[in-house]
RNA sequence: GGGGCGGUGGCGGAAUUGGCAGACGCUGCGGACUUAAAAUCCGCCGGUGGUGACACCGUGAGGGUUCGACCCCCUCUCGCCCCACCA
């Protein structure tokens, strides 16, 4: 018997594993096939223990899917176009190219030691021209089914990254840079877009899909939408304005329109100008400078105290003809809606506090049922929207909740207005003023304007010899020579788009290149993709719930209705995991020194114990602190299954009933960690594994080694074993064992439900609700038979203390209650 | 302000979903082996009282439904996360 030593088996297997192609996926239409993706990685240069803790439950569970008979696809690959790659390369002076590939070369050696199930024939790597010639491709086929444009776009703007950002990569309340936490400042440049708003309705349904309910719930906020009407309001003539001009406002509340005392426009808005007169022009002049100038920290704060000024202009409420003044204010925002409002202070909690501080007038609408009248001069905040109607024509005397309808049917009839969804959702910004991402594939000519590159000329490929420093200007637009190109409808000279790509441009489709990594006459194989797709189960970070997550759905809709993809959804299940915090409780992080070092681990304990313990030690989509002791735990665990399986079995004497309670363990746990593995409950796998460990030292004590129950014992505790530990495994099965190789590639063990009844069930007796006795009665006993069984208990005669129960309860073969 | 998730021993977590609370592991304590240590093995380990059998209390707090509640309902509270002046 000799000693577990992981680090003599596991470079060995992993070595065989990979020379026979054991994790190959392919085509193979006799078996069902599952497709288990994982979000990939970006190449930072290190696998840290949060990886190992997304990336092997998802492995262990790929394993078991494939001894279940699936024909698995696992594949692996990097999202290997950002910033980071740029900004460290100026901090270092290598290309980014070069950065990124030595990490990519670094993490995959370190992903071999997890011993993970990839198919290492699709890795798939963004930054490979072979891979952005067809992301470029997308983008033209976007671009020629009007799904991209450009625009010219107040947009975020980080001074220290020098590019823009995209509304998801704008963080906090300070609102600052996704990647170098800079406060973002505002920057008007024209951009591309892509109309992800078409879909927002389509994204909003998550039918048929086994997506968290968290991860829906993000979406949907995201999304935003908001059902109302929009009011077309004239304003009155007024200094310069001889004629007036359409204010068009959107509300969810156009049954509150009769209690609209003023309006509000956002400071940027464009009429604001033309609005003011000439007495207020100084103070709105003032107002807007202050607005435009004031950091999104302060205008976003709820708590600030409402401002703003009178432009000295009126508006004409369209259904009462009434004239109503036109403030400014900044807690309007130009971005939803229209940039305008109409206050209805009784009803709105911050037109009510502006009004209350501008001295502006509040009417109620809208009267509570069960108060004293409403009074606009003295109520002390604005009431919400259940009562019935009052002050408000046609309105007056119908419910709240019918006013709505009714305001919008009034409107549509006068022509005043009609009914309307607005979304918080916005367009996609893809353009990036970077060097190190996918080239956008047009070419701007004078005469013939913005046209794709022919698709036979793609890749565009992003040249090497750029000075990548930050310097305002995109890299490539300071590139001598490469924007100079010719122009594709005439011929003659044109220049190139100088931005590249939004890398989440990238990763909205890298599902489908590793259905081909190397496949030249498209995106995809068409027959990959009809034998794999969709995604069967997809597994990352719930970080992703509102970016990612809604870009790949987007893509995938938008492919769809292009007939580039089949299907309304791409990743049929998702499912998300926790975080690993630091033994501090605190999130990972080199600064905080408690960051534990995978490869450390794997040296010292081996990558079973390491694997084990990130899927033992918390629930996988909680995620919970690391302990070094915790590990210690695991790794002893898997020494005495070595030992279980290495030392003596020579047959000795054994009783019938301790073959039969070891069968009966065997398939107990088989039951239950089947429906673990089914569920990524991948924690009470291995615990369920340590107890049958220990039942069988206790079987083996008695004799049970050597019999054909202790061997049935070992070969399912290792099938059961292999997806979580596979290397020792495949150790104590083909070498200790000697079983065919490979333990990867048995079926998994059906649960004999004979073997795991129990002939006798331990009951528990409570007497009004308090356990006080337990009783074995054999598993077919009826409810008679439990029920006298339990009387006869002693301790429960004790309780009677002679008096007859008021009523016995026997739940069905679970428990007996007695109630006196 | 809105939404989501969560609160169970010293710690991570179990409880197959309304039926024995604390599985499994870590830590700690006691013991065996050893010249000693490591490793390994055995035992104890929610609280209070009791030598003990046992009794009482106990899943953030309070209430409700139920024969029975960690689980369902209501009120509150604390922690984490997301969104946030969205008209």
């Amino acid at each position: 018997m000799s000693d577990y030593i992981p680090q003599g088996i596991e470079p060995k297997w992993q070595a065989k594993w990979e020379a026979d192609g054991l994790y190959h996926a392919d085509i193979d239409k006799s078996r069902p096939k599952h497709y288990a993706l994982m979000m990939l990685p970006y190449p930072s240069g290190d696998l840290h223990i949060g990886h190992w803790y997304a990336y092997i439950p998802p492995d262990a569970r790929a394993r078991y899917m494939r001894m279940n008979g699936y024909n698995v696809l696992f594949p692996i690959g990097f999202d290997a176009f950002g910033l980071p790659a740029e900004n460290a390369a100026i901090k270092r002076g290598t290309h980014p190219k070069e950065w990124t590939y030595k990490n990519i070369e670094k993490m995959q050696q370190q992903m071999r030691l997890m011993g993970s199930m990839y198919d290492w024939r699709r890795v798939t790597v963004s930054a490979d021209p072979e891979y952005y010639q067809w992301t470029q491709w997308f983008f033209i086929q976007l671009f020629k089914h009007g799904l991209a444009y450009r625009k010219m776009s107040p947009v975020d703007f980080c001074p220290q990254c020098n590019t823009t950002l995209a509304r998801e990569q704008v963080w906090g309340e300070d609102r600052h840079c996704e990647r170098c936490g800079t406060p973002v400042i505002k920057k008007d440049l024209e951009q591309w877009f892509f109309r992800t708003t078409r879909y927002a309705d389509e994204l909003l349904s998550f039918a048929g899909m086994d997506w968290p309910e968290r991860v829906r719930v993000l979406q949907t906020n995201w999304i935003g939408r908001s059902e109302g009407a929009s009011v077309t309001f004239k304003t009155a003539p007024s200094g310069d304005d001889k004629t007036g001009h359409v204010l068009e406002v959107f509300t969810t509340r156009p049954d509150t329109l009769w209690g609209a005392t003023f309006m509000v426009l956002a400071p940027e808005h464009p009429l604001v100008n033309k609005l003011t007169t000439p007495e207020h022009r100084k103070e709105v002049a003032a107002y807007k400078k202050l607005a435009a100038r004031q950091s999104d920290i302060d205008r976003e704060a709820t708590d600030k105290e409402k401002t703003g000024v009178f432009t000295g202009g009126f508006a004409i409420n369209p259904v009462n003809a009434e004239k109503i003044p036109v403030w400014i204010a900044d807690y309007v925002l130009m971005t939803y809606g229209t940039g305008a409002i109409m206050a209805v202070p009784a009803h709105d909690q911050r037109d009510f506090e502006f009004a209350r501080k501008y001295g502006l007038e509040v009417r109620v609408v809208i009267q509570p049922e069960g108060l004293e009248p409403l009074d606009g001069a003295t109520m002390p905040g604005s009431v919400p929207a259940s009562g019935t109607m009052v002050n408000s024509g046609p309105l007056t005397g119908t419910s709240a909740d019918e006013a709505f309808h009714a305001a919008i049917k009034f409107l549509e009839k006068k022509k005043l207005g009609k009914g309307a969804v607005n979304y918080k959702l916005r367009d996609w910004l893809i353009s990036r003023q970077r060097y190190w991402g996918a080239p956008i594939p047009m070419v701007y000519c004078q005469k013939d304007g913005w046209n794709p590159i022919p698709e036979d000329q793609l890749p565009v490929l992003l040249p090497d010899d750029v000075a990548w420093k930050p310097t305002g200007e995109s890299p490539l637009k300071l590139h001598p020579t490469w924007k100079n190109t010719t122009c594709p409808v005439c011929g003659q000279p044109a220049e190139r788009e100088t931005d590249t790509m939004d890398t989440f441009m990238c990763s909205s489709w890298y599902h489908l290149r590793y259905l081909s990594p190397h496949y030249h006459k498209g995106p995809f194989d068409p027959r990959e993709y009809d034998y794999w797709m969709p995604v069967d189960v997809y597994t990352g970070g719930i970080e992703h719930a509102t970016m990612h997550l809604i870009y790949t759905r987007f893509f995938h809709k938008a492919c769809r209705d292009m007939g580039i993809t089949r299907g309304d959804e791409p990743m049929i299940q998702l499912r998300n995991q926790g975080m690993v915090l630091g033994e501090d409780h605190e999130k990972m992080s080199k600064s905080k020194g408690n960051v534990s070092a995978p490869d450390e681990l794997v040296k010292r304990y081996g990558a079973d114990a390491v694997r084990s313990y990130l899927v033992f030690f918390a629930k996988w989509d909680m995620g919970a602190p690391w302990s070094h002791t915790g590990i210690e735990g695991t790794f002893r665990w898997l020494k005495r299954v070595w030992a279980l399986f290495t030392g003596p079995s020579a047959p000795g004497s054994c009783s019938a009933e301790t073959k039969q309670n070891l069968r009966r363990k065997v398939h107990q746990t088989l039951r239950h960690v089947t429906h673990d593995y089914e569920n990524f409950e991948f924690n009470t796998v291995i615990s369920g594994l340590m107890e049958l460990m220990n039942e069988m030292y206790t079987a083996r004590q008695a004799g049970a080694a050597g019999t054909p129950e202790w061997q049935e014992a070992l070969d399912i505790y290792l099938r059961m074993l292999a997806p979580v530990c596979p290397h020792i495994a495949e150790e104590l099965w083909t070498v200790v064992l000697g079983k065919p190789y490979s333990v990867h590639t048995q079926s998994w063990p059906a649960v004999d439900e004979v073997a795991a009844r129990e002939d006798e069930i331990t009951i528990p007796v409570q007497v009004n609700g308090k356990l006080r006795d337990r009783i074995v009665v054999p598993a077919e006993a009826g409810e008679d038979q439990i029920r006298s069984a339990a009387l006869a208990s002693e301790t429960v005669q004790k309780f009677l203390a002679g008096k007859a129960p008021r009523k016995v309860i026997v739940a069905q073969k679970k428990l007996v209650n007695i109630v006196i």
